[in-house]
DNA sequence: GTGTTCTTTTGAACCAGTCAAATCAAGGAC
DNA sequence: GTCCTTGATTTGACTGGTTCAAAAGAACAC
């Protein structure tokens, strides 16, 4: 299993080293962590670990094409090995948790901007926000929307929109 | 049509004050401005502005439904009048020009996730990241989105997906 | 006008992420 | 296997965007 990440370390055309393996590690069992939730988990395979070296480590990755940064607006940025597929994200607006989407139109047309004011798009970025099912429970089940949200987004009443 | 910033503001429960007429008049001259350009100009109207001040309006008025707020990855939070309608936006990887689009199909279906994984969601935010009319020229033209690219995030090739 | 309450000011602090120089290790050449 | 070059990690300081807290000030209901 080890000698895959090697692999593809090395497919990439960086080196292998203990401190990217650990990273590789971490990143495969909890998809959607942020780089403090990293070196925290990477630490365990490899306590030296400094969270420079970390952040180098993911932008390598990254840059390499081996993983993706994601943003979600009001939280630390949010690594995943899944690359190179369609796929989109869930967030939760209360507690933050991630989930992957698959859009159900492949290369959907309203994803065509409708009037794209001269830009030429590469990529059409998708994120629903909402409630986890965990969250539902948790806050009052109707309007749990309105709850204490600690991302700073403002919440459009009446059903999802495009 | 101060008077109608006035009347907005008191409308949403929030005191008509000059550091606040002002902030509303600078997010109508330019949309997608950010934090650091609504100090500048609303110190146009009101020198001794503080950016700590422009900060506690923005989130005022953005609690109060009268301004909204979006995060490209990677660039600084902007901030902009247009809310309540269903529109999402164009972002240049290259200047960070951002541009307002509405989607082509009002209740899109493919926003709708295919598989919501328990979430209820209730906004569907899309990005599309590309390159600017004046960015296309100023680089090359072909393949000018591997270009000295400022906004970290990985250029997926061949075109839009969803 | 007066007083209460909300805003702004002032100044400090926070966090995610970056930069630069020095040390160290991977892996090709021998 | 050893040496050497180049790239990776460590160390430590620092930045930019944003938030917090207390004190001073201004809106506006009465």
């Amino acid at each position: 299993m080890e000698t895959t990440r090697a692999a593809e370390l090395r497919a990439a055309g960086l080196r292998v080293t203990r401190p990217r393996l650990s990273v590789l590690k971490v990143l495969a069992e909890r998809p959607h962590a942020d780089a403090d939730a990293i070196v925290t988990g990477a630490r365990a395979l490899h306590p030296s670990l400094s969270s420079q070296a970390v952040y180098g480590i993911l932008r390598a990755l990254v840059s390499a094409g081996l993983a993706r940064r994601i943003e979600p607006a009001g939280a630390p940025a949010l690594f995943e090995l899944r690359v190179g597929d369609n796929h989109h994200h869930l967030v939760c607006r209360s507690c933050g948790a991630v989930a992957d989407v698959d859009c159900a139109v492949g290369a959907a047309p309203c994803l065509e901007p409708s009037d794209a004011a001269g830009f030429v798009v590469d990529e059409a970025e998708v994120v629903f926000w909402g409630l986890c099912l965990e969250c539902q429970g948790r806050d009052h089940p109707v309007a749990a929307a309105e709850e204490s949200v600690q991302i700073p987004q403002h919440a459009t009443r009446g059903g999802v929109h495009a």
